[in-house]
DNA sequence: ACCGACATGTAAGCTGTTACATGATTCC
DNA sequence: GGAATCATGTAACAGCTTACATGTCGGT
């Protein structure tokens, strides 16, 4: 999927260091990585290398020094290919599947429980992106297309989680219904 | 996620050799492994140290030697302790969430273009998995529990494709109506 | 004096992939 | 003889994670 192009598609928004990029990964539910220092830092090097982003090191009067990052022209012309390659499709990472497919050992009860916590385990979730949805409002706020853009994608996974609420009402409906039915 | 427990989850339903397991893994759409070898038969060597599961070596009158393996009463502990568990959500990782957050260096055209390709792609998948369900609707048919959960966890991912191409539909329409506005 | 936020980087390890290696047997 | 399927395994590498290491600055 490909971190380096995800990074490169930040910068051509703007400049940013390390430490910004972090957070943004850290805090994106659309970019499937956690933020974590090893990626990030090396792929900056890496596209700096590349000549795909320019670096300029930063002594802020206040705080310690910063390397920010900009997009070159080579790496907007890297960017705009790999924009336009053949699109991927979504791939879904539902731990819950591999869980049902063996929970016949378990007993009606059993598997009753284990459904009705995975329910809260996505409503808890659903809460939390709403939440976090809510407060976000206002920074993505614009009617131009970028801003559309962004709100678009991130409204992608909160919907992936009501989606998963109503595929697992039809299961836990589906579960119920053969347990109260004569053994025919 | 845990190869291992899926693994030992479907030894529970029946004894398979790796080379099964692999087949098993290379076809289902709702277990997100490749069904590589290396991960395979490690896993089963390292079930077997265990005591998660035994192993049986078999020369069949015809073909070479296969090691089958079974589950057991330990492994059966294991695999009830993960399946009651507490259970985690699901992830989506869809590429086209990284490109459109940076789809803004493109055209109105070059981004309608993206659009419509990943259109295509998922039709074209949803269209191979809708053959592929058809083609195995016999093998799993039956009205016990196992059949039940299998059927419904199998059609899990083509509800995500299925979803995902209803969400692509209302970006192309919010976009074309973005372009064909005045700008304000 | 210490804690938390800012800021950059490295080490070790786990997971997963492709490709390679070997060998038996069956079908054309 | 060669390709395809069955069957088990290894090597090399890519991707990603947690934890560690270092240092600045501001607030309590």
């Amino acid at each position: 999927m490909s971190i380096a192009f995800t990074i490169l598609g930040l910068l051509s928004a703007g400049s940013w260091s390390g430490y910004d990029l972090k957070k943004v990964f850290a805090e994106s539910e659309s970019l499937p990585w956690s933020g974590n220092n090893n990626q990030i830092y090396k792929t900056l090097v890496e596209l700096h290398r590349e000549g795909l982003a320019s670096q300029e090191v930063q002594q802020p009067a206040e705080g310690p020094a910063r390397k920010v990052y900009s997009i070159t022209k080579e790496g907007t012309a890297a960017l705009r290919e790999w924009l336009m390659s053949a699109p991927e499709s979504p791939q879904l990472r539902a731990p819950i599947l591999a869980r049902l497919i063996a929970a016949d050992v378990l007993s009606a009860e059993e598997l009753d429980t284990l459904l009705a916590r995975y329910a809260d385990e996505l409503r808890l979730r659903i809460l939390g992106l709403e939440e976090l949805q809510r407060r976000s409002a206002g920074s993505v706020a614009g009617s131009d297309r970028r801003a559309l853009l962004q709100r678009l994608t991130d409204e992608r996974p909160l919907r992936l989680l009501r989606d998963e609420e109503a595929w697992l009402h039809e299961i836990r409906w589906a579960v119920t219904k053969l347990e109260k039915e004569p053994r025919l």
